[in-house]
DNA sequence: CTGAAAGCGCTAACAG
DNA sequence: CTGTTAGCGCTTTCAG
């Protein structure tokens, strides 16, 4: 392994010279520093960045705090997305990415212990608010942090803005005429399948539409299966009164549902508008292909590496405890006009 | 920060003792073993892994090589979800799992210079072969690595049998009485999509069937699109003579194919059967759904991180280089037997 | 502008 | 069984 005190050798000059080239500190004169570079690549060295994260407290690394669920973890889609563009930007800055385990060697730890095992110089918390209690160390340490799921405390939040999802998508179903209009929710627990339960019901009032429980079912977890069985729900409990649009919770279940709706002989979007969240790929090859609200996943990404970066480096900024990220209505087929 | 020097002045100790007592080497006492790990639980003392990793030169920690590109990084549900299982796997061996990036702070670098930088004990390589450039460097150095993606010289490879799985879905069709089969293969630029359609040449050729190239079409990205397109030149191309039955690459250009199909007047399956290959979540809630062939990735990960590990801890081993993780048919309703 | 020296927290011989 | 000592590779005063 080539060390600077290798280079330093063969440059003719002490190590804390070559040090203070490689970053870049004043008081190198421009020929050593020009030597100094010419033996370190000739030489093939890279720089041992435990060394300098033990003299300098300063790790590079960004840690980042999954639920292992299935369904919730770095296999969602949702998560993945933000995860990997997250992790483009904080490389911009000179960061790495290192998934945190609840565990050091051989026994258990809490995730704080692993953030000060490996010295992480903040965290991306990604991990729902029923999970709280796995992260509480961390969020009563002093450890810099932002959080792409739910709002913890003072951690910084950076997330979309649901409300104005929804908003679209029922002021868009409204707009075609729709007054019967059903929620099928994503599970309450989550933020997102709260926020857009509460957007739902404040739209209902907004419009003076009485709120009819017949037409609002919850769903229980983040599975297609629910989508099937909220249309199932929704028809038996409706029989006869069907409303003539839904706004589902994600595209999942908008259109599971929807085959479900079709499968029972109703035609979307003649007899039934339905409407999703999320905008993922499939929903574009649906029959009829799906309309819904997307979300800037990679905007979420690259915020959260924004303003957790910041708060490391302590940039002066405006500290905004909450990012909202603007959605848009996509119209694809499934929604028609009704008079 | 609590160091073992504050643990053995605690305790009454050397500092050396300690750190013994944490390796679990032998050589002390039950007493001292005792106290220590006392003191350090009340201290709330936790190692710093850092400068351990300076005196070893070992990292615990594995990077992970990953293509940025859209479709085949972190946010395709392949990968992701090798990763989410490779990830607890490492983790419990202890060790973590970091993504490399491509640059060091503000310059570009090779993946090699960021291995060393990070001093990651073992890399797993889940690039395709079209990025084999990229990481040439580190596939010449004497990094320990696993592949799950593309056969790399002498690198491990953990992966799917794609031929096993296609012979699955082919002899499928053909026990229902197929004989002109179509195949809308994956791009042959991966190792999915060359594999698939050597097994399809090679499953024709073993029941003597022609090979009819109008039954082939090639798809040349792992977009949704491509089957929409594979299945309107399939229609094109065969008018009059039409297979009665694909074999597509991966089920998302199965069920987009199932659809176009559909679109055009055909019944799925009674007119034309379909076989995918992956089992996503969308293939059982199509319609009809679809009958494919299930990889199973969680343990394509967890092989990858026993064997990457095996090697970086220099256990004896067989050390295969090739590990073929076993397919399986999923029946569905998206096939029929003719006559 | 450059260098000497101490130290970051831990491990690894080697003596005792 | 326990302690001493000398690093690991880099940064950081502080003199020169």
């Amino acid at each position: 392994m080539v060390t600077i005190y290798d280079i330093a050798k063969m440059v003719g000059c002490a190590p804390s010279t070559v040090s203070k080239a490689f970053n870049n500190y004043e008081g190198v004169s421009r020929q050593t520093y020009q030597k100094i570079m010419e033996a370190a690549e000739s030489m093939g060295y890279t720089m041992n960045n435990n060394a300098r994260a033990l003299a300098t407290k300063k790790s590079w690394l960004i840690g980042v705090l999954f639920s292992e669920d299935a369904g919730t973890g770095i296999a969602h889609p949702h998560y993945s997305t933000i995860l990997q563009s997250f992790k483009s930007r904080a490389g911009e800055y000179g960061y790495d990415v290192v998934f945190l385990n609840k565990r050091l060697g051989n026994k258990e730890a809490s995730y704080l212990e692993h953030c000060i095992y490996r010295g992480v110089d903040g965290v991306l918390i990604a991990v729902g608010a029923r999970y709280e209690e796995e992260i509480q160390d961390v969020l009563a340490s002093d450890i810099k942090r932002v959080s792409v799921e739910a709002a913890y405390g003072n951690t910084p939040l950076v997330i979309s803005d649901y409300r104005m999802g929804s908003m679209q998508a029922l002021e868009y179903l409204y707009f075609l005429g729709h007054r019967k209009i059903a929620h099928i929710s994503c599970p309450v627990w989550s933020v997102a399948g709260y926020e857009r339960y509460e957007a739902y019901k404040a739209f209902l009032k907004s419009k003076g539409l009485e709120e009819n429980p017949k037409y609002l079912v919850e769903t229980n977890s983040y599975s297609l299966e629910e989508g099937t069985k909220a249309a199932t729900e929704l028809i038996q409990r409706c029989w006869g009164d069907l409303p003539t649009a839904v706004y589902a919770g994600y595209d999942d279940i908008a259109w599971t549902a929807m085959t479900t709706f079709q499968a029972h002989g109703f035609r979307v979007p003649d007899d039934i508008s339905i409407v999703g969240f999320d905008n993922v790929t499939v929903s574009g090859f649906t029959t009829p292909a799906l309309t819904t609200i997307a979300q800037d996943r990679i905007v979420i990404g690259q915020k959260a590496a924004d303003v957790l970066i910041q708060s490391i480096e302590n940039k002066e900024m405006d500290n905004p405890s909450e990012i909202r990220i603007p959605t848009k209505l996509i119209v694809r087929n499934s929604c028609t006009r009704i008079d």
